[in-house]
DNA sequence: AGGCCGTACTG
DNA sequence: CAGTACG
DNA sequence: GCCT
């Protein structure tokens, strides 16, 4: 399917709360679609650019900023974020002159908001992507070993850069066979290379295997599987001595004034959550949230979405997105809702806690979007990209 | 050398 | 603010 | 560990 043949974009982000992760599903998705794409940036030209990409909420003048350039100099369309997501969606380019900037950016002011996009006719996605599947998993699975290794040991760099080399890799429509294919990649150095042949002759890394020898971080690594354990936390418990997670039960029942409430339930809840669950209770638990919050918004969006929906016979936990106008929803949902237990963190668009349907309790997400970044919202949280 | 995904909550 | 989590 |  290639229904963005000739369509070239270029995606201002990082500004306006358009995140670069969202641009970057927008880049993906066009270029999967036959569409050429871009992040802007001051090297972009724009001479070759059908469409901008914009987000919803900048204005004029930062536009014109941004680009260095007149507005009305442009030779392009330029378009918000929601023309990206109808276009993918409806699987359609669509019309641009019903986006923002067809109009000035006083009369956009004045139009309600809503009439940029009917939500009510947008389809339902036809979620056919296999994000999933991914031909090079021989070499990001030991990858990913090394990445969150350096990830306990607070490595951030090495382990950002690991991440961006796991998502090259993923995202790549072949499988990797020699290292000559890599050659000239971007995160690709010399290193990365070498290690990718090792793995491509032993299927496995000798540095992995020291790693494996190393007693703090062994212990690092188990202690920071708790919700609420990082890895500052797991090395001051380890110098304390406290090297396994049922030490930190006991310690935490002693001493529970050194930790924060949620580290607290983290601790205490760890053996449950560590229990994988079945599809059918998280339908059962998502069931009971959908009718609270039905309750409140009958108009609402409600999809399960992270393992649930990419087919897993066993989920990690429950994640659900929701879609409404009720900015205080959420507060409400997890406030009434009998099976909710924990809170670890709430706020109007995203609560993390627990909830307990059967005999564990279980690790509940939930993401409070509005109506009209439903499904893109539903995509983002899905597709599990920084994993 | 010094940054590195972006966002948001807790304390 | 740092630490942690979430994708 | 990669990039500028």
């Amino acid at each position: 399917m290639d229904f963005c043949k000739g369509v070239n974009i270029a995606i201002v982000c990082k500004v306006f709360g358009f995140t670069g992760a969202s641009a970057e599903v927008i880049k993906i998705k066009f270029e999967k679609y036959g569409g050429r794409a871009e992040i802007y940036s001051d090297k972009t030209n724009l001479n070759q650019i059908s469409h901008i990409i914009v987000p919803s909420k900048i204005t004029e003048n930062a536009l014109e900023k941004i680009l260095n350039k007149k507005l009305s100099d442009l030779k392009c369309y330029i378009v918000n974020e929601e023309w990206a997501y109808n276009t993918i969606i409806k699987k359609q380019v669509q019309n641009p002159s019903f986006y923002i900037w067809s109009e000035t950016p006083s009369q956009a002011q004045k139009r309600k908001p809503q009439t940029i996009c009917q939500v009510e006719k947008l389809p339902k996605l036809n979620l056919n992507f296999q994000s999933t599947q991914n031909l090079n998993y021989h070499l990001t699975k030991e990858i990913e070993k090394l990445k969150n290794l350096y990830e306990v040991l607070g490595d951030k760099g090495r382990s950002i850069t690991y991440s961006n080399i796991i998502r090259s890799l993923r995202l790549l429509p072949f499988k990797v066979e020699n290292t000559k294919q890599l050659e000239g990649m971007e995160n690709f150095g010399k290193k990365t290379l070498n290690k990718i042949k090792e793995i491509l002759e032993k299927g496995t890394l000798e540095r992995l295997k020291s790693f494996r020898q190393n007693e703090r971080l062994q212990v690092m690594e188990s202690l920071t599987q708790v919700h609420g354990v990082g890895n500052d936390l797991a090395y001051f418990l380890y110098k304390k001595g406290i090297l396994t997670i049922s030490s930190l039960q006991n310690y935490a029942i002693i001493n529970p004034g050194e930790f924060t409430k949620t580290q607290l339930i983290g601790i205490e809840l760890h053996n449950e959550f560590s229990s994988k669950i079945s599809r059918d209770e998280v339908e059962n638990i998502s069931q009971t949230i959908k009718s609270q919050v039905f309750a409140y918004d009958k108009e609402a969006f409600f999809e399960i979405c992270g393992s649930y929906r990419r087919g897993r016979e066993l989920c990690g936990d429950v994640d659900i997105v929701i879609g409404t106008n009720d900015t205080d929803l959420l507060y409400k949902v997890v406030e009434n809702c009998s099976i909710i237990t924990h809170v670890l963190s709430l706020s109007g668009h995203k609560f993390i806690g627990v909830g307990k349907i059967q005999d564990l309790h279980r690790r509940i997400d939930i993401y409070c979007v509005k109506p009209n970044e439903f499904w893109f919202a539903v995509q983002l949280i899905i597709i599990d990209f920084y994993d």
